[in-house]
DNA sequence: ATGGGCATGTAAGTAGTTACATGATTTA
DNA sequence: TAAATCATGTAACTACTTACATGCCCAT
């Protein structure tokens, strides 16, 4: 127990790919799924030890000593299809950055427009990073060009997150500018947009 | 102890609005905060204890027996500036969608486009949910008016979201009809997309 | 009088991170 | 030979959810 499906997904998912240790995994995780998933050792081991136990993957001694390389048996890859195939869990929303704005007044405009700015900045910087991976992606999975096309779709959500983040900071910091001009009486009138 | 800072900015939050009961101000997360934050009763209830053994709010005998209104004190209005001004952390991200998109392979282009056609169905209801709030916004916080620009960027930013979700989704369902179309051979070309 | 919504609270369980302990191998 | 990196594993902790136990009060 104590390992969730979740984990087991995206362990049997790297390895599927590429045999590995549970080290290179967690580098594997962070590089290539980083943007949108994360696994710490805590959970990789025990979810490595309890899929070898099941015969979903099978560990050969590695060169170095005391360390092993784990590769996913047929029967893995038919347990992967399956959890795949499962309804994604949507974890309930937790973003601190519009709780803060909702209670915005409590902190103040120039406070929130700081928040809006940092958000802007991170955003930019992620689009740059999802535009990067995508012109190297070509080459960067040349031996499993099969998976490109699908590695693309997160790479594109990644984009169109993000972009959408920028837009819609721009557009609050001009509301955020309208509220510093007009102190306290009428409230901005917002025109829609597109 | 066991109560954190985010579950305490929540609730000073909350009750920074109005006073109300814990089982209102869960109510008032749920319909208020809902589309980007939660909090369950397990939370909100110790919450309350600790904030009101720190002199934060105040608990009065509600109407009905048993029961207590919460109402924040001076020093709870300056902890909620002091907590909504703390950096908001971002907790890793988990989405279960791209996940299962990254190892699509495994699980072929049908599948997937369905996957990605009930993200699209998501994103139109949160948009046109968007949408409704919006033009309910100056009726619903009519005594509240102050917070209502600070509310209005929370909900335009679900817009935002939502939108470019939508924009994504029609992208993928493009990109992956190509790839039913050739089954195996000739990845297809990727035009820029803006 | 009873079923449903309001209301409070806690215990148990789940999921995950962080920190630590340990040691091998490579590189500077 | 010392530091950095590779590698495995576990224990303690944190945050949060779910389920339950309890009872009030209103409408039918």
């Amino acid at each position: 127990m104590a390992v969730s499906e979740q984990t087991q997904m995206a362990v049997l998912g790297g390895l599927s790919i590429a045999p590995m240790t549970g080290y290179a995994l967690r580098e594997q995780i962070r590089e290539a799924l980083g943007h949108f998933w994360s696994e710490s050792f805590g959970q990789i081991y025990p979810a490595l030890s309890l899929l070898e136990q099941g015969g979903l993957i099978e560990r050969q001694a590695a060169l170095r000593a005391g360390s092993s390389t784990f590769t996913i048996t047929p029967a893995g890859s038919i347990r992967l299809r399956e959890l795949l195939a499962e309804a994604p869990q949507t974890a309930q929303p937790r973003n601190g950055l519009l709780l803060r704005l909702f209670f915005g007044r409590q902190l103040g405009a120039d406070t929130c427009r700081r928040l809006v700015l940092d958000a802007r900045a991170r955003a930019e910087a992620e689009l740059a990073e999802m535009q990067r991976i995508r012109t190297e992606l070509p080459a960067e999975v040349a031996e499993t060009a099969p998976d490109a096309p699908y590695i693309l779709l997160t790479v594109l959500a990644g984009e169109h997150s993000a972009r959408a983040s920028i837009a819609w900071a721009d557009e609050a910091l001009q509301l955020l500018d309208n509220l510093s001009a007009t102190p306290s009486s009428a409230p901005t009138r917002i025109e829609e947009s597109r």
